[in-house]
DNA sequence: ATCTATTGATAAAT
DNA sequence: TATTTATCAATAGAT
């Protein structure tokens, strides 16, 4: 196409090779653009002349990042540094780890189990049957913690619903005193600890749940 | 360039467009390996149809790889940047799922369970619960499976040492009846099944391991 | 896929 | 470089 046939190899004079790729990188871009419009293609070209200098098109409503992502899925080849080749090995090293913890996770919950062979079976049911033994273990000793703090907090709910109710006699006391003009050895409040010992007040102060609430929870 | 002139816009018409975008991307990619000759130039094309299908061209005595290089150091822009965030961004997405996961199985072994509300605690022995009752339904499964494939096998055993046995003596019976010239009628030997059972004679014969044979060699 | 009329690209000249 | 122009190459539409 021109003025003569021309044998496809290195153009000798510069100054023509120099036209010639001037012309012909144009000639290109516009091809790549026409078949991306016309074919709905994604095109990504890249041209360096021979001086080194970069020229290039991306089709439309892409980018060259994402057409060369695609290249490298498509392709299988892998054009990225050393950087990305690294973290894809992590992300397949991750990824394999994370299947065989899914694998383990499910044979763990009875799922997938019809290919395994009974020692298998029974290296899961052991490990099942550990598992258990120590949540059991820590259950109970939760249950045990929770009965003696339980314990704890109802002496200390005695003690406090003692004192208050001294206070109140002794207030009390002190009151009727003021208003009679009478005196008495505030001590014998401190001898009458009988009444303090009526249970609706405690657990009203406290709204406190003993064994029974706990266990009748467990069991709904 | 063809027998009409063509509007720069999607073709509409899917055959057509198929049919232009093969002719045209051809023509691409001998564009891209003429300039490269002629012109001495770094060439890069990678261009996908419609239907996702993918071609490409690279100059020689390069790659894709270096001439993306070039074109980076060249532009300042940078291609990978996208992909290095996403592939970063997926490696922590994974490692959290991994995360969780290994959680979850230190959780059903009864490892670190120590901060768990009992509430929690009750959630994994159900797990547990759940994962046991699957495996044993398993094991129960393949113990009577192979309980019944022991019998048939013990049942097939028998039969063939039986027949084994009729055929003995069938053939005993013929070589004293050439020996003696004597004919009797061959059918009388099926008629006495009995002699089968003789237990050491089978064992000598197939030294079979049925349930009755062990023991019995177990004693002798 | 192949053909061919036509348009498009471009080599050489300016 | 940019333009011109004569030629060759690419390809649209038909087969």
């Amino acid at each position: 196409m021109g003025r003569g046939k021309i044998e496809i190899k290195r153009i000798e004079n510069s100054t023509n090779r120099q036209v010639t790729f001037s012309k012909r990188r144009n000639g290109i871009l516009k091809k790549a653009r026409e078949i991306s419009v016309l074919c709905d293609a994604e095109v990504g070209v890249v041209v360096f002349s021979s001086a080194g200098k970069l020229y290039d098109y991306c089709s439309p409503k892409t980018s060259l990042s994402r057409i060369l992502e695609k290249y490298q899925t498509n392709s299988g080849k892998i054009l990225w540094d050393e950087k990305h080749k690294s973290l894809s090995a992590e992300i397949d090293r991750i990824k394999k780890e994370n299947d065989n913890m899914q694998i383990e996770l499910r044979h763990l919950k009875g799922e997938d189990i019809n290919s395994l062979q009974p020692k298998e079976l029974i290296m899961i049911e052991e490990a099942l049957d550990n598992g258990l033994t120590n949540v059991h273990e820590k259950l109970m000793d939760d249950w045990e913690r929770r009965v003696r703090n339980d314990k704890m907090l109802e002496e200390e709910n005695k003690l406090l619903a003692f004192k208050l109710h001294q206070q109140e006699v002794a207030l009390n006391g002190s009151m009727r005193d003021l208003e009679l003009g009478y005196h008495p050895d505030r001590d014998f409040v401190a001898q009458m600890p009988i009444t303090f010992r009526i249970q609706p007040k405690k657990q009203r102060i406290l709204g406190g749940r003993s064994r029974g609430a706990a266990s009748s929870e467990k069991a709904s």
